[in-house]
DNA sequence: GTAATAGTGTCTTTAAGACACTATGTA
DNA sequence: TACATAGTGTCTTAAAGACACTATTAC
């Protein structure tokens, strides 16, 4: 940013923001992770009104002094038990005036991807809801939820559906699907989450080729154990070089 | 969203948004367009502190009845003329504390595409800025614009380059890029457009074998004149049954 | 041994890149 | 006619898909 003028300086001195009506601001998190060839996200129950008993985002006010990001942070953090390392990135900004029956709310909704290993120990209450995704490709819509004993509050099954978007958009050109994987990994499981996201078979064949292509995979010479077949290598996950993945 | 309880009409009649501190949320309009090898963004020169006299994004604060895409398309028009048509899409929300030296401000960036014919006639006192972008490929950072006598307002630099990576990675999988062309154009203007936002030189012959394998392309039988050699064909964009290019 | 999946080798198909060539306008 | 770019045909190269085959574990 650049430096302040004198003038700029007396003119802040003087300025009150409280002239014109604000609305207020919240930040919305998708907590993503993929599992049993189905996307999850984690869900809370609304403890006060609107929407009170309702399955809802974990989501909270942003404070007048924190970033946007932190504020997603702090919400990840408290209503789900989660501590700082997931990905965590803004996804969209919902504002459509009645879209919160208290007033003007505008919402920034950030996603969240965590392993499903990591969510096994979460906060009480919460729910990891498994989603079906009724549309194929590149246009969305709503998401449903499977097995929800009424529709989520507010627009959040809309909010599902961006982030859904998001998640396939990216997995073609960054490396976003590694967020979803514990430490070490099988390629079929990396396969597999490929094919939950994408929603769709893909060539096993050729997606070896590609994976063991690029230098995002080391392999760690041990196997993976306890299948009643062969056991597959396991690898880790390479960073490589300057894109860690967080293109855009 | 779904209905509302009783309980949550009594609550909404008593609900007090005023309880807690809010941020201003502003909207801020990337308008850009490609032409002479150069990507290019309208500026304007703003006439109030803080920052007057530099040059900074359109912009404006969000009213407390409207939509967040109905406030930029409201900025779009009142600073540039342009009309209502041009494409219009939500970027990214920029919120950190501090950003804007009057206090809390979240904006929430647009960016709209615009073919330069168009940007031909504008609003007086804006300028059609060119721009350099210093990096190449998937990772971005602040982009410069050249010939300014000083730096942009606000982090609207900051702001600028995620508008260029979202263009670039848009080009690849929607069809955002005939939004910055005329009715009718030649291929070897489509794949100069994208040249010019991709920074780098394309194939000749695969990009045409490619653009005309698509059924995006109509060709309307003419042929542009007045060109030192042979005409080219001029095409029309055919949006092409379900994807309208407005994927994610 | 069987069952089940891991992993390899190779052929076919498709798309990109390279390049030679012809076509058609203006000056 | 020369010049410049439009547009076509074909060869080479790289990657995806198909598929046959071998490998290695649990049982």
């Amino acid at each position: 940013m650049p430096r302040l003028s004198p003038e700029d300086e007396r003119f802040v001195a003087d300025y009150d923001a409280s002239a014109f009506p604000r609305p207020s601001l919240t930040v919305d998190v998708v907590v993503m992770t993929a599992t049993d060839g189905r996307l999850h996200v984690v869900l809370v129950r609304r403890q006060a009104p609107p929407f009170r008993g309702a399955w809802a985002l974990p989501g909270g006010f942003v404070r007048i002094d924190e970033s946007l990001d932190a504020a997603a942070r702090r919400v990840l953090t408290a209503k789900t038990g989660l501590g700082d390392e997931p990905w965590l990135e803004q996804l969209y900004t919902f504002g459509d005036p009645g879209r919160d029956p208290r007033g003007r709310v505008v919402s920034v909704a950030y996603f969240a991807l965590v392993p499903p290993e990591r969510l096994a120990s979460r906060a009480e209450g919460t729910w990891l809801a498994p989603l079906h995704v009724p549309w194929r490709g590149e246009t969305g819509g709503a998401v449903e939820v499977v097995g929800a004993d009424g529709p989520l509050a507010f627009d959040h099954a809309d909010l599902l559906g961006v982030a859904v978007l998001r998640l396939r958009g990216k997995l073609g050109w960054t490396h976003v699907g590694f967020a979803l994987l514990p430490e070490r990994f099988t390629l079929r499981r990396l396969q597999q989450l490929h094919e939950t996201i994408l929603g769709r078979a893909l060539n096993k064949d050729s997606f070896r080729r590609r994976m063991l292509a690029t230098d995002l995979l080391v392999a760690t010479g041990e196997t993976e154990g306890d299948v009643g077949h062969r056991p597959a290598a396991l690898y880790r996950f390479h960073p490589g070089g300057s894109d860690d993945g967080r293109g855009l």
